[in-house]
RNA sequence: GGCCCCGUGGCGGAACCGGUAGACGCAACGGACUUAAAAUCCGUAGUUCCGAAAGGGACGUGACCGUUCGACUCGGUCCGGGGCCA
C-alpha cells in the first residue's frame, strides 16, 4: 500500500516537538478494547426493565479475512448499537459465523485439510481482525453454524417441520449445478446460472427434500405491507418473486376422450384461443411420448435447458403437434390443436395452457412460428376492432372485448368474470396461483447440516430419533471421491431404523446453508438454550429491530428467514412471524481500477499518483485509471482493512465508512479521503488535549451571552441534529454536523468561559462516541472523566438553545434574492415587511413604486411582488 | 417492453413541509510559521460579465414545458445512468 509511503513521517513515530501531542491510535485502541473487554461493557444482561433494541448485521462467511465491505457493514451496526445503548436501551449486538458451505469443501479437496480445521482456523483469524475494529459486540454469544451445538437444533427444527407437514421428499425436475455437483433452489439460479459457481444449470429429475414455503405464499406476500422499515425496493422484489395471480382453472375435452386442465389469468381472451400447449413434463405428454419416439426425442431436447424461467424465456419457442384436438369450452365444434411446447412450465399452474397469441407475447411468437391464427379479441378504447391488427407485439393493455360473441363490448375485468361464471357450472374454479415454488433444501455436499432422516428398506423414509441428535458429521471424510464424500464414507451412513430396529442407512444429503442462516438471529437470543430457542428470550428480543446487510440478499436469505420464522411459530417456538422489523441495505465499497499499457490489471499497491498522473511504481510506466468499481480480486482493486487499521487505526476507517456518501449508496475508497479522516482524528485530539483552564468535571455552566452563547447554541444544535441523523441512519449527515461543530469550537475566541468550553468539548466527545469509540474514550479520560463514554448517557439538546434568537431572513423581489435582513425569532409579519422594504436594494428596485403584494413567510423569507 | 430509483461545482455530497442552492469533506490555489520540508494555522474558490478596487449585474441543480409570489423539491414530455420484472 502506497499510503504509508507518503504519509507524514511523524505518523510512524519520527515526529518533532509536537510528537507528544499526537494521538497514538494503535496504543489507544488496544487499551480501550482491553478495558471494555475486562469490564464486560458489551455483555447483554439477561433481562432488564429498559426497552430492548436488537441490532444485527448479516453474519459473515468465514473466508479467512475480513473484507472492506464487512467493515462498512459492521461499522454501521456498531454505531447504532452504541447510540441506542447511550440512549438507554438494553442492546443486543451479537456476532457469529455462517460457517457451512462449499469453500471449506473445496479447500479440503485442494489443500488436504479437513473442512473443520480450515473453517475454525479462518474463524479465529477473522475474529481477531474484527476485534481490531472495536465493535461493541457481546462476544459471549458467538457461535458458528457448523458447531454441533448449533446444528443439532437445526436438525430438531427439521424434525418439527416434518411433523408439521412443512417438509416433504419428492421427485422433481431440479436445477443441477454441474460445477458444484449439487442441486440448487430456484432462488439460487440467477439468469440460468448457479449463484456461486456461475455454471449453466442443468435440469435433472431427482428425489429431493423440500420445505413447503408455498404454504405461506399468501401470508409472506400480505405481510410485506407491514414491513414499513424495509426498503420499498426489497419489498417489491419479494412481491414479484412470490408472484400472486388470480385466474381460472378449467378443462378442455380432448379427442382421445381425456380432459386437459388449464390455468389462465386471461380467460377473457378465450375466443382468441388458437392452440393448447402441454409442458414437456405433463403426464399426458409422457403418456404420448411412450408411444411416439419423435415426441420422446422432442421432450429430451426440451429438458436440456434448465428449469429456470429466464432460460426458458430466452430460448426459442418450440412445439410438437401431438395430433390431438381439443374442443373449445364454449363451442364443441371449434377444434384446437394440442401441442407440447418448451415454454410451458409443469410447475406453474396445471402444466398446460391455452394459447391466445394476440394477447400474450410467448403465445404470439409460438403462433407465428407454427402459422397459427392470431385473432385480436381485446382492442384498446377508441380503436376499431375491424382494423385493429397485431404485429410483432401482443396487445396486453386494457380495452374492450371484440370478436368474442357474448363478451363483445365488455371490459377485460367484466369478461373475465363472465367467463368464470359460465364455466363454473362445468367444474371451472377461480384460483389464485403463485410463482413461488417450494424450497429445495437438500444438497449433495459433505460440509453442511446432515438431514436427520433414515432410509429403511422395510419402513421407508423415517425421521431420526430426537435422542440421537446431533447426527454429527464424521471428521475423517475422504475428498478424493466422485460425488458426495459423505455418501462415500465407509461407515457413517450405516445405522438402524428408528422404527423397526433393522439395518438402515442415513440420509447423506445435507441442508442448504441458507437454512443455517434462516434462524441464527433467534438462537442469538439465548445461545445456551436446551431447545433450539429459549421461549422467553425470543419473545423478549425478537424481532430484530435493525438488520443491516447487502441488497444481494433481497430475495434469498430474507425470504427464507421469513418462512422459517413462520414455520417455527407454527411449531410453537415463538410468537412473532417477521424476523426483521427494520432492514437496511448498505451499498458496496468501490475503488478505482488500474491497467498498464498491456491491459493488465494493477493493484493500488503498484500504482503511485503524481499531480493527477498515475504511474507504475518502480518503472514509472504510465497507468490508465479506470472507473471506480466494486472491489474484486479479478480487477485487483482491493484494499485490505487490516493494513488500513494498522496504519491509521480503526477509528479512521470507521469514520471514513460513515462520511460523505449516504450509507445505501456505493462508496468509493480513496487514500486521500482516509488521510482526511485521520487528520480529523488528530484535530479532535488536539482540541481536547490542548484545552487549558477547564474547570473540573461537572462544573455548572452559568448563563452566558455573546460568543459563549453562540458556542453553546452550536453545541445544542449539533446534539439535536446528530441525534436525528443517527436515528434515521443518515450517518453522512451526522458526520457533516460534527465537522461543522468542531469548526465552531476551533473558531471560538479565547474569552469563552472554561465551563462553556468544557461543556462543548464533552458534547463533541459524546457525539463522536458511537462512530470513533476509542478516540472518544481517550478524550473523555483526558477531560478527567472516569466512566466509559460507552457507559455515559447520550447528551440532551436544550430546545431553548437549539432555537435561534435572531434569524437571517432572505428578501426577494419578484422571487429573486435581493438581500438579507436580520430579525428576532418570531418577529411579526408587519415588522418583517417593514424591515424588508427598508433594505437598500429593495428600495432601489422599487424606485418609489408601491409593491403589488408582499409575501411574508415567518422566519424564512419576504418576497415583494411588483 | 413494463415498473422503480437516480441525474446538483473538479469529486463525494448537503439543502427536512416548495422559501438565501452548493453546508461538510476531498482535491486545488494563495499566504503565515520553518534553514527546508512535513504537520499546523489563516485565506480563496459554481460559471460569466462590468469595475483599478470596493462592489454590483446576469446565468446556474440533465433538457424542454407547466403549476406557483417563489421550483433541486410538485406535474407533464424527453434524454442519460442503474435496478427489478418480463
Amino acid at each position: 500500500m502506497e499510503l504509508r509511503a507518503h504519509l507524514p513521517q511523524n505518523i510512524v513515530g519520527l515526529g518533532n516537538r509536537s510528537r507528544m501531542a499526537r494521538y497514538n491510535a494503535k496504543e489507544s485502541e488496544k487499551k480501550w478494547q482491553e478495558a471494555w473487554s475486562r469490564s464486560g461493557a458489551f455483555l447483554t444482561p439477561a433481562d432488564s426493565v429498559r426497552p430492548k433494541y436488537y441490532v444485527l448485521e448479516m453474519f459473515p462467511y468465514p473466508s479467512g479475512r475480513i473484507h472492506i465491505g464487512h467493515v462498512r457493514n459492521y461499522t454501521m451496526g456498531d454505531v447504532i448499537a452504541r447510540f441506542k445503548r447511550a440512549q438507554g436501551f438494553n442492546v443486543l449486538h451479537p456476532m457469529g459465523w455462517d460457517a457451512f458451505g462449499l469453500p471449506a469443501d473445496n479447500a479440503a479437496r485442494e489443500k488436504g485439510v479437513t473442512p473443520h480445521e480450515w473453517t475454525y482456523a479462518n474463524i479465529a483469524a477473522m475474529r481477531e481482525q474484527l476485534k481490531l475494529m472495536g465493535l461493541s459486540i457481546d462476544w459471549s454469544r458467538e457461535f458458528a453454524t457448523c458447531d454441533p451445538a448449533y446444528y443439532r437444533h437445526e436438525q430438531k427444527l427439521f424434525l418439527d417441520f416434518h411433523r408439521e407437514g412443512l417438509v416433504y421428499r419428492s421427485e422433481a425436475d431440479v436445477n443441477w449445478d454441474p460445477v458444484d455437483e449439487t442441486v440448487l433452489a430456484n432462488e439460487q439460479v440467477i439468469e440460468g446460472r448457479g449463484w456461486r459457481s456461475g455454471a449453466a444449470v442443468e435440469r435433472r429429475k431427482l428425489s429431493q427434500w423440500f420445505f413447503k414455503i408455498t404454504a405461506f405464499s399468501d401470508e409472506l406476500l400480505a405481510a410485506l405491507d407491514g414491513l414499513e422499515r424495509w426498503p420499498e425496493k426489497v419489498r417489491l422484489m419479494q412481491k414479484n418473486w412470490i408472484g400472486r395471480s388470480e385466474g381460472l382453472r378449467f378443462s378442455f375435452a380432448v379427442s382421445n376422450g381425456k380432459k386437459i386442465d388449464v390455468f389462465s389469468t386471461r380467460q377473457d381472451t378465450l375466443f382468441g384461443a388458437s392452440f393448447l400447449a402441454l409442458s414437456p413434463d405433463h403426464p399426458l405428454t409422457e403418456e404420448l411420448a411412450a408411444k411416439d419416439p419423435a415426441l420422446a426425442r422432442f421432450v429430451a431436447e426440451c429438458r436440456r435447458v434448465g428449469t429456470a424461467e429466464e432460460a426458458i424465456e430466452k430460448a426459442e419457442k418450440l412445439g410438437f403437434d401431438t395430433g390431438l384436438r381439443a374442443d373449445h369450452p364454449f363451442d364443441a365444434g371449434w377444434k384446437l390443436p394440442v401441442y407440447v411446447a418448451n415454454f410451458v412450465l409443469m410447475a406453474y399452474g396445471t402444466g398446460a395452457i391455452f394459447g391466445c397469441p394476440a394477447h400474450d407475447q410467448r403465445d404470439l411468437e409460438f403462433a407465428r412460428k407454427y402459422k397459427l391464427p392470431v385473432l385480436p379479441v381485446v382492442v384498446p378504447e377508441g380503436a376499431d376492432p375491424k382494423t385493429f391488427e397485431i404485429g410483432d407485439e401482443a396487445y396486453v393493455g386494457p380495452g374492450r372485448l371484440a370478436n368474442s360473441r357474448f363478451l363483445d363490448g365488455m371490459t377485460v375485468e367484466q369478461a373475465k368474470d363472465e367467463v368464470a361464471k359460465r364455466l363454473e357450472n362445468t367444474g371451472a374454479k377461480r384460483t389464485v396461483n403463485y410463482r413461488l415454488r417450494d424450497w429445495l433444501v437438500s444438497r449433495q455436499r459433505p460440509w453442511g447440516c446432515p438431514i436427520p432422516m433414515v432410509h429403511c428398506p422395510k419402513c421407508g423414509v423415517v425421521p431420526a430419533k430426537e435422542s440421537d441428535l446431533p447426527i454429527k458429521l464424521p471428521d475423517d471424510l475422504s475428498f478424493n471421491v466422485k460425488g458426495n464424500p459423505l455418501a462415500a464414507h465407509p461407515t457413517w451412513k450405516h445405522t438402524t431404523c428408528p422404527k423397526c430396529g433393522g439395518e438402515a442407512v442415513r440420509e447423506t444429503d445435507t441442508l442448504d446453508t441458507f437454512v443455517d442462516s434462516s434462524w441464527y438471529f433467534a438462537r442469538f437470543c439465548d445461545t445456551t438454550a436446551e431447545q433450539p430457542v429459549n421461549r422467553a428470550a425470543v419473545d423478549y428480543w425478537l424481532p430484530v429491530d435493525q438488520y443491516i446487510g447487502g441488497i444481494e440478499h433481497a430475495i434469498l436469505h430474507l425470504l427464507y428467514a421469513r418462512f422459517v420464522m413462520r414455520a417455527m411459530k407454527q411449531a410453537g417456538y415463538l410468537k412473532v412471524a417477521e424476523p426483521f422489523a427494520g432492514l437496511f441495505t448498505q451499498g458496496m465499497v468501490c475503488h478505482e481500477t488500474y491497467k498498464d499499457a498491456h491491459g493488465n490489471w494493477l493493484s493500488p499497491d503498484d500504482v503511485e499518483k503524481r499531480s493527477g498522473q498515475a504511474l507504475r511504481k518502480g518503472t514509472g510506466e504510465p497507468v490508465a485509471i479506470g472507473p471506480s468499481e466494486k472491489m474484486s480480486k479479478s480487477k485487483k482493486n482491493v484494499v485490505a482493512p487490516e493494513e488500513i487499521i494498522d496504519i491509521f487505526g480503526a477509528d479512521t476507517i470507521r469514520w471514513f465508512m460513515l462520511s460523505d456518501t449516504p450509507p445505501e449508496r456505493d462508496i468509493e475508497w480513496t487514500d486521500e479521503g482516509a488521510e482526511g479522516c485521520w487528520r480529523f482524528v488528530q484535530r479532535i485530539w488536539r482540541l481536547v488535549s490542548e484545552a487549558q483552564g477547564l474547570p473540573p468535571p461537572g462544573a455548572p455552566v452559568a448563563a452566558v451571552e455573546g460568543a459563549a452563547l453562540a458556542l453553546r447554541r452550536a453545541a445544542h444544535r449539533a446534539v439535536a441534529a446528530v441525534t436525528d441523523d443517527l436515528a434515521s441512519l443518515r450517518f453522512n449527515r451526522a458526520v457533516a454536523q460534527i465537522y461543522a461543530f468542531a469548526n465552531a469550537i476551533s473558531g471560538a475566541g479565547p474569552d469563552v468561559p472554561g465551563a462553556v468550553r468544557r461543556e462543548t468539548l464533552e458534547t463533541l466527545v459524546l457525539l463522536i462516541g458511537p462512530m470513533m469509540p476509542h478516540l472518544a474514550e481517550s478524550c473523555w479520560e483526558s477531560l478527567g472523566r472516569r466512566q466509559f463514554v460507552a457507559a455515559t448517557p447520550w447528551p440532551a439538546a436544550d430546545a431553548a438553545l437549539v432555537a435561534a434568537d435572531t434569524l437571517t431572513v432572505a428578501v426577494q423581489v419578484n422571487g429573486k434574492l435581493r438581500g438579507t435582513i436580520t430579525l428576532p425569532a418570531g418577529a411579526d409579519d408587519a415588522v418583517a415587511q417593514a424591515t424588508a422594504l427598508a433594505h437598500d436594494n429593495v428600495a432601489k428596485a422599487l424606485a418609489g413604486k408601491k409593491p403589488r403584494r408582499v409575501i411574508v413567510v415567518p422566519n424564512r423569507i419576504v418576497n415583494i411582488v411588483l
